[in-house]
DNA sequence: ATAATATATGAGTGAAAGCGAATATAGTAA
DNA sequence: TTACTATATTCGCTTTCACTCATATATTAT
């Protein structure tokens, strides 16, 4: 995928917000969908674009999919690495994004936690 | 302007193109629609959402409008620097763009000359 | 004043993109 | 096997966006 096509999967908030919360490790679809307050497909489409332009990457663990940032492509574009680790945290929505991350993993519950309702990531 | 519209706007083609050619210097609208090989009033939208992003500024003299980068905004977003001092040159496209930029300036026409036909920029 | 030119903008069109709801697929568990 | 769950994908809808053509605006020249 050429330049212009990794921004324009770039340009989108959502996408953004899923770079920002990928940045400090792995996550689920459902932990993802949970922190964005969005719905699975929505979400599942978002990871595909992020694939596609391969700023992404996952790897499948019994029923769940795990997603984490592609480190090899933030080495290749530098400006990639300069957005995702200096750019994104001054982002509002990003910033409360982590927080809830941080909740959601101090509060030791898993993925499969999340469909009951439990935790902080409840709608 | 936040930063997702921000990069809305980089996600073009015809304004990244545009950003490289601003990198070397200003140049006036027709100088830019000839270069891209595009029409007046689609240079000049381009050039209208570059503005309106604080990625590029203008200076009115006489008839003509000459653009040139803001040189604040890539010192304010690092990734915006690196993006266009460092990865548009890898683009076939902008590589082209530069080449023949290179031959009008050398060539020592100006932007008046470009109506008549004259020139490397004819179409 | 009028004419000519550079640039900006309005209107319309078609393509692309994001989204939600429903469905399909794949893996697990009973 | 059947039932259940996580994720992916299809469909239809709506919005956004780039583009072209035509027109408006502003500046200069005559």
């Amino acid at each position: 995928m050429d330049l212009v096509q990794v921004i324009k999967v770039l340009g989108d908030e959502n996408r953004l917000r899923i770079l920002n919360l990928l940045k400090y490790g792995e996550l689920c679809v459902c932990e993802i969908e949970r922190l964005l307050d969005t719905n699975q497909s929505n979400t599942s489409r978002h990871l595909n674009k992020l694939t596609l332009a391969n700023l992404i990457c996952y790897e499948k663990r019994a029923l769940y999919v795990y997603y984490k940032i592609n480190n090899k492509a933030l080495e290749e574009l530098l400006f990639l690495k300069e957005l995702v680790n200096n750019e994104l945290c001054k982002v509002e929505k990003c910033k409360a994004d982590l927080e809830r991350l941080n909740k959601y993993k101090n509060s030791g519950l898993s993925c499969e936690d999340l469909k009951e309702g439990k935790g902080c990531l409840k709608l």
